[in-house]
RNA sequence: GAUCCCAUAGCUCAGCUGGAUAGAGCAACGGUUUUCUAAACCGUAGGCCUUUGGUUCGAAUCCAAAUGGGAUCACCA
């Protein structure tokens, strides 16, 4: 039980014993800088109870407290804030008690909740672009947090290979292409697949423009352009699987797939089951029948199949074509039904941005309607857009931020700003290299990372991502520093971090702060599973590294004469350094041992 | 037309399960290095928390409305 636990227990005894009255939850909150005492009890609420002027129930709660916690030292009172000030010693043994130990428990418990994590799901006809990067660093952090929160966690990747997309892109590569490879081209060949894409859309546009000059009204001159017309023909084919189009949708595919795979490997995701739409698509019939058969779900005339929503104030959806065909929805209520057959998961976390709440809200809620117990164990982790100055990104005016550019040019800027603060003395070229890559994608991710999920972020391309400040290498040096301190501990004094420490001392009041921050690492890390928020634990890193900085500005340890004190702050830098790495891989973000 | 989301320093973001004088970073200005890595530290300046009303002992935080911005509402995905 942790101080918080024990302080809200007494003083739920307290206000019993004291007061005869039965509340059954209290919380206190850090006390504010400007006052002294580590823990605050806010008692206007118990007033009621007391009868009494705020000050007066304070101090005979503070009383209590003191008499009968071990660990309250002291207290004072201001106004209706109760202040309590944790003693030095539990802090010290606290800090004992963490330090060698992992923060983040390797093995999971034996009664661990399976959790699927659905994210990245790729279109198969354009490279990854900035809202894929947020989207996949969200969901591999979001998976490592449930998995350091004790959950057995499968990452899942569903691509969506088939589709009207994909023959864009084959049918220009057929008509212009000149049998153009990613070989023969030397680029990566979802790069290649895209840009046939953007010369399909290019040439389809100028279709238009004549077909409106020609006096065709708007929807029309989409509709019959030749070029779409041979897309949807081709998709057909597809469809009745022509062996000509599969070969050539396998090999496009294929491009795409090895392009994927260098822009997952660089950004450091990884899934453990990738799942393809061409073998999905056609899922969720037996779901229409089930659901047809219990009445929740009705047919029209023409035979299409639709459920009524209005009684939840949305709207009638349909979910099956009147020629029998599947959409978008029953696809979704198909693999979802499918993926708890084969895993059982007690949840099912789909990483989709907030523009498909609606999707989402009517597809659990008919899985609820169909009395799927399980259903009840899906979540729709909804991430806001990644937006530039100008709005919007969009592909076909040429404004996305391209997700390979994007990485590259970090470890660029990385490079040149190690290089000039004369970081890299001593390195091989691999060591250099690698620094390069960590600090450059460590301050991409961090950036993207450290912003509620929820809120739609802002990307200035014109301003490069900083190096400075509440950034990743900020982190990064400060973890760097610890490392520093103890290669030169153990030459110089004979530092083992394995050791534990004395504790008799008296802490700093920055010291204090430090541990109590530590403190907070487990609370910390189960609110971003409750909240699916790794910007929690990226403000909580950013915290605790800028309280080491000030610390070890201020404070000498190395030149420290009272070797006891000398090594209890080792031993404080050293743990802080294993939280800060532990929090940063929690983010996707790997830290170096120098820079 | 309907529904949903958002609004905090010049900029990017924290804070939102109601609590003490609203915090960081960037940008601006000034200072700190014979001392453990200055990608650092310290200081100055910067705010009617969009507006109005309500609930409360107490509201950036909860409720309602207005304004501004975004998204969604296909037999598309």
């Amino acid at each position: 039980m942790n101080i918080e636990q024990i302080l809200s227990e007494k003083t739920i005894e307290a206000l019993k014993t004291l007061y005869g009255g039965d509340v059954d939850k209290v919380v206190f909150e850090r006390t504010n800088p400007d006052f002294a005492g580590d823990f605050t009890l806010v008692v206007f609420n118990f007033l009621k109870l007391s009868k009494k002027k705020p000050e007066v129930t304070a101090d005979e709660i503070g009383n209590y407290l003191k008499t009968n916690v071990a660990e309250v030292a002291d207290f004072n009172v201001i106004k209706g804030f109760l202040n309590i000030v944790i003693s030095d010693s539990y802090w010290l043994n606290y800090l004992n008690s963490i330090t060698n130990k992992p923060f983040i428990n390797p093995e999971l418990p034996a009664n661990a909740a399976t959790v699927m994590v659905e994210y990245s799901s790729p279109n198969t006809n354009k490279p990854l672009h900035l809202g894929h990067v947020r989207n996949n660093l969200l969901g591999y952090s979001v998976a490592e947090i449930l998995k350091a929160a004790g959950n057995k966690v499968i990452k899942t990747n569903i691509v969506n290979d088939r589709g009207i997309h994909i023959c864009k892109s084959m049918i220009a590569w057929q008509k212009w292409g000149n049998g153009e490879t990613p070989e023969s081209s030397v680029m990566k060949g979802d790069h290649l697949v895209g840009k046939y894409y953007v010369l399909f859309d290019k040439n389809y546009k100028s279709q238009i423009v004549d077909a409106k000059l020609k006096g065709m009204n708007d929807e029309d001159a989409e509709k019959y352009a030749p070029l779409m017309r041979e897309a949807q023909e081709m998709l057909l084919k597809w469809e009745q699987g022509d062996k000509q189009v599969r070969e050539l949708w396998t090999m496009m595919n294929g491009w795409v797939y090895k392009g994927f795979a260098d822009t997952y490997k660089m950004m450091g995701v990884d899934f453990d089951k990738i799942y393809y739409e061409s073998n999905t698509y056609i899922l969720g019939k037996d779901i229409i029948e089930d659901g047809l058969a219990k009445g929740v779900l009705k047919r029209r005339e023409d035979n299409s199949v639709y459920i009524d929503l209005t009684a939840d104030g949305l709207d009638e959806k349909t979910l099956l074509r009147s020629d029998g065909t599947s959409l978008y929805m029953t696809q979704d209520l198909g693999t979802a039904a499918q993926r708890y057959k084969e895993s059982h998961f007690n949840k099912l976390i789909f990483t989709v941005g907030n523009e498909q709440d609606y999707h989402f809200k009517v597809l659990f809620l008919i899985l609820n309607k169909l009395g799927y117990d399980w259903a009840k164990g899906l979540f729709h982790l909804s991430y806001g857009m990644v937006e530039l100055p100008e709005g919007k990104m969009k592909s076909r005016e040429g404004t996305v931020v391209d997700a390979d550019d994007l990485m590259a040019e970090m470890i660029d800027t990385a490079t040149a700003t190690t290089k000039e603060l004369g970081k890299v003395d001593g390195l091989s070229d691999n060591e250099a290299n690698h620094l390069y890559k960590t600090i450059g994608l460590g301050a991409l991710k961090y950036f993207i990372l450290k912003v509620d999920p929820k809120k739609k972020m802002l990307f200035n391309p014109a301003e490069s991502i900083d190096f400075n400040g509440n950034t990743a290498p900020f982190i990064m040096f400060n973890y760097v520093r610890v490392r520093a301190l103890l290669r030169k501990a153990k030459d110089i004094a004979g530092f083992e971090p394995s050791t534990s420490f004395n504790n008799n001392v008296t802490l700093l009041p920055k010291e204090k702060e430090l541990i109590i921050k530590l403190h907070s690492f487990t609370p910390t890390l189960l609110q971003a599973t409750a909240e699916f928020s790794p910007a929690l634990i990226a403000n909580y890193v950013y915290d605790l590294a800028k309280e080491y900085s000030q610390y070890y500005h201020d404070t000498s340890i190395l030149k420290e004469e009272n070797k006891e004190l000398m090594y209890f702050r080792l031993h404080l830098s050293n743990t802080i350094g294993t939280a800060v790495k532990s929090s940063m891989l929690l983010l996707g973000i790997e830290v170096p041992e120098r820079m």
